[in-house]
RNA sequence: GUGGACGUAGCUCAGCUGGUAGAGUCCCGGAUUGUGAUUCCGGCUGUCGCGGGUUCGAGUCCCGUCGUCCACCCCA
C-alpha cells in the first residue's frame, strides 16, 4: 500500500474514538439532566448559514470573520459558511421561525464549529460547543441563574480546577464611549505599544486591554477602566448580578480587562478558565447580547447566553481521573464445535427476546476455547455461557462466573431466560466479590 | 499567520561520533488436543512521516514538505 494515497484527516478535525467517547457521553447526558432541570428546551440548526449572518453578528473586524471561517461559494452562487459559533444561528431561528414576538425563550443546541486556526491543544478546526441562549430576559437574574447553571455542572461532573471571571460591558452606547477614551489614552502612549496593539487600535481597543505582553503591563495597567465608565443603569445591572452571586455562595473575581472577541457582547460577560489545559484556558465563556436581536433584524428583545468548549470540558474530565470505562456485558456466549456455533447465535436471539435488559456478546467468528477464553476476559462480562457440542448433545448450557470464585454449573437451555438473571443478580451481590 | 520541539512495529519507546533496524506490550499458536491470571517456548507486523540532496554507504547529516505538540495570536 501506497501511504502516499492514504486519505488523511483534515488537519486541525479529529475522530472521537471508542475509547474516548465515554467523557463525551457523560458530558452529554449531565448537560441534557442540567439544561431539562433549567427549562431549557434543545433546538438544532444548520451547520451552514448565509455569510451575512456571520459578518453582521460577530462582526466585521473580528478575527473570526476576517480570517477564520470557512467561506465557500455554493452552486447556485450563494456565498455561504460552516458557522463559526453557534448564537447567530439560534437568534436567526428565532427570527425567522417568528419565535420572539415577546417571547421569553430557554434555549440549548450543541454541535460542531468550525474556525480555521492554527491547531493546538484544545483548539481545533472542527471543534464542538454546548450552547446556551436566554432570549427575552432582560433583568440581571437570568444571568445568574445562568451562571448558577455552569456552575452546578462543573460541580455534577467533578471538576474543580475552574475560576470564574466577570465584567460588565456596558451598554453599546456608553462602550463607544469607553471606546473612545481608550483610543484617546492609546493614541497618547502609542511608542510604548507593540505591533499587534497598533493593529488592534483600529479594529478592536478593547482587545489591547488583553494582551499577554509584559512589555505592555505598565501601559495597560494606566489605561482608563471599562468599570469606571458603565452607564447607570448597567452599572446597577452588574451590581445586582454580584450580590446575586454572592448570595448563591458562587465564588468569581471581577476582572475589568475581560473583554469578548465577538462584537455582540453589552453588560455582562463571563468566563470560566482553568490552568489545567495550558494556553487555551477558557471553558466556558458568554454574556449579554441585548443589540443583536434587533442588528439582525428582529425585534428589539434583549438575550444572553454562553457556549462551553467539549473537547476542553472532556478533557478537563479525564483529567479529573474519574474512571470512564467502557460499559462491559453482562454475558460472554462462546461456542465451540460446528453444531453449536450453528445453534448460538439462534439460541441468544431467544434470550434477547426474553432478557432485553441483559446485555450479550456473542464470540463471532472462530477461536479455540482458550482464546474464546480470553476474549470472555476481555470483555470484562461477569458470566460466560459456554456452548459446545457436548452440551448441545445434553439439551444444556456451561455458565461460568468470570469475576467470581463461583464454579461453573450447568443449565438446561430451556431454563436459561430464568437463570442468567438470578445468577446475575446473585454476582451483583457486593459480599460475593472475589 | 509567526516562532520552537518532535515524527522509528497497532501502542510505548531504544538506536553512541553515518556501516541497510531492536526491546517491551499487543495479537496468534503451543506447553494445557474444552476453560480466562501468571509462567515458559515459538511466531506475525516496519518502504525509520513523505520527497530530494550530501556520501562508497543515511533511521542518523542538509534542504523542502506534511503532520503532531508547545508558545504567540485567537478563543470555547
Amino acid at each position: 500500500m501506497d501511504k502516499n494515497f492514504i486519505v488523511q484527516a483534515v488537519r486541525g478535525m479529529n475522530d472521537v474514538l471508542p475509547a474516548q467517547i465515554a467523557g463525551w457521553q457523560q458530558l452529554e447526558r449531565v448537560t441534557r439532566e442540567l439544561f431539562a432541570a433549567y427549562g431549557f428546551e434543545e433546538m438544532r440548526v444548520p451547520l451552514v448559514e448565509h455569510t451575512a449572518l456571520f459578518k453582521r453578528a460577530i462582526g466585521e473586524y473580528t478575527d473570526i470573520v476576517e480570517k477564520e471561517m470557512y467561506t465557500f461559494t455554493d452552486s447556485g452562487g450563494d456565498s455561504l459558511t460552516l458557522r463559526p459559533e453557534g448564537t447567530a444561528g439560534v437568534v436567526r431561528a428565532a427570527i425567522t421561525n417568528g419565535l420572539l414576538r415577546g417571547a421569553r425563550l430557554k434555549l440549548w443546541t450543541s454541535g460542531p464549529m468550525f474556525r480555521h486556526e492554527r491547531p493546538q491543544k484544545g483548539r481545533y478546526r472542527q471543534f464542538h460547543q454546548i450552547d446556551v441562549e436566554a432570549i427575552g430576559f432582560a433583568g440581571p437574574d437570568i444571568d445568574a441563574e445562568l451562571i448558577a447553571l455552569t456552575a452546578r455542572l462543573w460541580r455534577t461532573l467533578g471538576i474543580t480546577r475552574v475560576k470564574l471571571k466577570i465584567n460588565s460591558l456596558g451598554t453599546i452606547e456608553s462602550r463607544r464611549v469607553y471606546r473612545e477614551k481608550l483610543v484617546t489614552y492609546f493614541r497618547q502612549h502609542e511608542a510604548a505599544l507593540d505591533a499587534d496593539s497598533l493593529r488592534r487600535l483600529e479594529g478592536n481597543p478593547l482587545r489591547i486591554l488583553d494582551s499577554k505582553n509584559p512589555d505592555m503591563q505598565a501601559v495597560v495597567s494606566g489605561a482608563p477602566l471599562l468599570t469606571d465608565h458603565l452607564d447607570a443603569e448597567s452599572r446597577e445591572h452588574f451590581d445586582s448580578l454580584c450580590a446575586m452571586l454572592t448570595g448563591m455562595g458562587i465564588e468569581y473575581v471581577i476582572d475589568p480587562r475581560l473583554v469578548r472577541g465577538l462584537d455582540y457582547y453589552s453588560r455582562t460577560v463571563f468566563e470560566w478558565v482553568t490552568d489545567a489545559l495550558g494556553a487555551q484556558d477558557a471553558i466556558c465563556s458568554g454574556g449579554r447580547y441585548d443589540g443583536l436581536i434587533p442588528q439582525l433584524g428582529g425585534d428589539p428583545t434583549p438575550a444572553i447566553g454562553f457556549a462551553m468548549g467539549v473537547e476542553r470540558v472532556v478533557e478537563l474530565l479525564s483529567q479529573t481521573g474519574a474512571p470512564l470505562a467502557p460499559a462491559a456485558p453482562d454475558v460472554y456466549v462462546m461456542a465451540s464445535g460446528e453444531r453449536a456455533q450453528r445453534t448460538a447465535l439462534a439460541l441468544v436471539e431467544r434470550l434477547r427476546d426474553d432478557l432485553p435488559q441483559v446485555t450479550l456478546h456473542v464470540n463471532l467468528g472462530s477461536g479455540n476455547f482458550k482464546a474464546q477464553f480470553r476474549r470472555a476476559d476481555k470483555s470484562g462480562a461477569a458470566l460466560a455461557l459456554i456452548l459446545g457440542d457436548a452440551e448441545l448433545e445434553r439439551g444444556v448450557a456451561a455458565l461460568k462466573p468470570l469475576r467470581h470464585e463461583a464454579g461453573q454449573t450447568e443449565c438446561p437451555l430451556e431454563e436459561l431466560a430464568v437463570r442468567i438473571p438470578a445468577i446475575l443478580a446473585d454476582l451483583a451481590e457486593p459480599n460475593n466479590a472475589v
